[in-house]
DNA sequence: CGTTTTTGACCCGCGC
DNA sequence: GCGCGGGTCAAAAACG
């Protein structure tokens, strides 16, 4: 922290001689709250005015000890400091009187023995009343500190309860998923044993099924064990991949976002890497490759091919999870694919017979309607297609009516999909078990790239501009700002990402530059 | 000079 | 076993 507060403090003992007896009033006073006094103003480097990205010191009683809720806290500090700086500032008129009336009387005169007495007595008197007041101020002091406790601990019951709801729900959508996998052990288990009663020719089919699909495995773990070659699937650290989907099950889901943009990639915010370019059979528009590299060792990639028939049409696969923190202007897209990835693994796996359960996924992802995003059975993985090629093309225009889903069974405007994909996947943050850390400092694992600050409604809202912003308009950074401006006046969640928009948009907008993807 | 892109080679799964 | 296609690697080139 600053040195400022700490000189205001030695001020106020040496000139008061009141506060040197603070403890006694049972209530240690913050420095942050004596540094943002009006009477005692800190140096002239005002550094201590406003919140600053240092932590208090350990020890020192503070009042932002759950620095998520922000809001919460600026209420409290707010609350706390006005009591304070009244207290402080009748405090300081008296003993500042006090000292002088007492210092003049001792050093200017002091030749009447009857005005001593005189003044004596006024002194005592003086100190009554400070006694008093002195008292009346400890229970102030008590008060505030009581309120204080109160508004912390029905905070710390609202938070204990969210926290409740998100975990009962995710155990819910994780006994689900884990049925299913029980089944298909069940499955795959009775057709390995049937070799038995096969003849030959059927045991070596089966056996050399059981080594390719070996060999898939090994092959798997061999990338396991090299982080940069492979790190899709080298698990977190922290986080053992145990009673959730694992890390390759994650990846293995991916989710189309189809959109109109005339530029070779849509920019989301993140930054990306190509690594290859092949060209796919049945496209004459190559496929460009890129990994994430906000972070080492990300897992997520991409892919980004044009429609065949329509070349303006781009088409973004996502796939896996990103395993650091995401600037805002990531975060909308990163929380819709992530969402919808979600959706496809825990509201049901590809069954035998390589068909979803719409029922399930509709139900949970679009409560309010029985529509769906298109979901591919065919595709060697699971795969989610948002098709946002419907909007308008512009970004301030895409509020209503907005992108729609569509689905066999029709189509779904988009406006409410991130809103309810937000509030899915902050139900389901326990259930990926990839959480951000609280502070936002750490790079804690996201799942899907989407941390948990998704239980403001207020950037739920920001998802649903954002999220057709990004996917029609690849200036980015414009189409984000508009959006944003748009519903929260431009209001923006604090993230904790470290690099801006616009580097990210100045990244991306160099492969302006690959005219090959542009197509043949 | 460090980073990113390009691009041919390589690996692997899968179907025949 | 062979060829095809998807995906990735990595050296060279390009870029800032």
């Amino acid at each position: 922290m600053d040195k400022g507060w700490g000189l205001t403090l030695e001020n106020i003992s040496d000139r008061v001689g009141f506060f040197s007896n603070k403890s006694v009033l049972g209530y240690s006073l913050s420095p942050r709250v004596s540094n943002r006094s009006t009477m005692f103003p800190v140096d002239s480097s005002g550094r201590g005015e406003h919140h600053t990205a240092a932590p208090p010191p350990a020890g020192e009683h503070t009042v932002d000890f759950f620095s998520e809720k922000k809001r919460s806290i600026d209420e409290v500090n707010a609350f706390v400091k006005k009591e304070i700086n009244e207290t402080r500032d009748y405090d300081v008129n008296t003993g500042l009187q006090l000292l002088t009336a007492s210092d003049q009387s001792t050093v200017d005169d002091g030749v009447s023995s009857e005005d001593a007495e005189d003044r004596r007595a006024k002194i005592e008197v003086e100190l009554e009343r400070m006694k008093g007041e002195n008292q009346r101020l400890k229970g102030m002091l008590t008060h505030i500190s009581n309120n204080y406790t109160a508004l912390q601990m029905q905070l710390n019951t609202l938070m204990q309860q969210q926290q409740n709801s998100a975990l009962i729900e995710t155990t819910q959508l994780h006994k689900i998923i884990e049925r299913k996998a029980e089944e298909k052990k069940e499955a795959r288990q009775f057709l390995e044993l049937s070799p038995n009663q096969m003849n030959d020719e059927q045991s070596v089919t089966s056996s050399d099924e059981r080594s390719s699909r070996n060999k898939r495995v090994n092959r798997d773990e061999n990338h396991e064990s090299e982080p940069y070659k492979a790190p899709k699937l080298s698990p977190p650290p922290s986080n053992p991949p145990v009673d959730q989907p694992t890390e390759a099950t994650m990846r293995k889901a991916r989710v189309s976002v189809r959109a109109r943009s005339e530029a070779p990639m849509i920019s989301d915010g993140c930054q990306w890497r190509k690594y290859g370019q092949k060209m796919a059979k049945g496209n004459p528009c190559p496929r460009a490759y890129y990994r994430c590299t906000m972070a080492v060792g990300c897992p997520v990639r991409k892919q980004v091919q044009r429609c065949a028939e329509d070349k303006t049409i781009l088409t973004t696969t996502y796939e896996g999870n990103h395993n650091h923190p995401l600037p805002p202007a990531a975060m909308a897209m990163a929380s819709t694919t992530s969402a919808a990835a979600n959706m496809l693994l825990s509201g049901s796996m590809p069954s035998a017979d390589g068909l979803m359960n719409p029922g399930f996924l509709a139900r949970t992802m679009l409560p309010c309607s029985s529509n769906m995003a298109t979901i591919s059975a065919s595709a060697p993985f699971p795969t989610i297609t948002l098709d946002l090629t419907q909007q308008s093309p512009n970004p301030l225009q895409l509020q209503r009516p907005g992108p729609q889903f569509q689905s066999p069974f029709g189509s779904v405007t988009a406006q409410a999909i991130p809103q309810v994909f937000g509030q899915v996947l902050h139900n389901q943050s326990k259930f990926s078990g990839l959480q951000m850390s609280h502070d936002g400092n750490e790079p804690g694992p996201i799942l899907a790239g989407q941390p948990l600050q998704l239980h403001q409604p207020s950037y739920a809202d920001t998802l649903s501009a954002a999220t057709a912003a990004i996917a029609s308009d690849p200036n980015f950074t414009a189409a984000l700002a508009a959006a944003i401006s748009s519903i929260l006046g431009g209001a923006q969640p604090n993230n904790n990402g470290g690099s801006t928009t616009n580097n990210n948009n100045a990244k991306v907008n160099t492969i302006d530059d690959n005219s090959n993807l542009q197509g043949n």
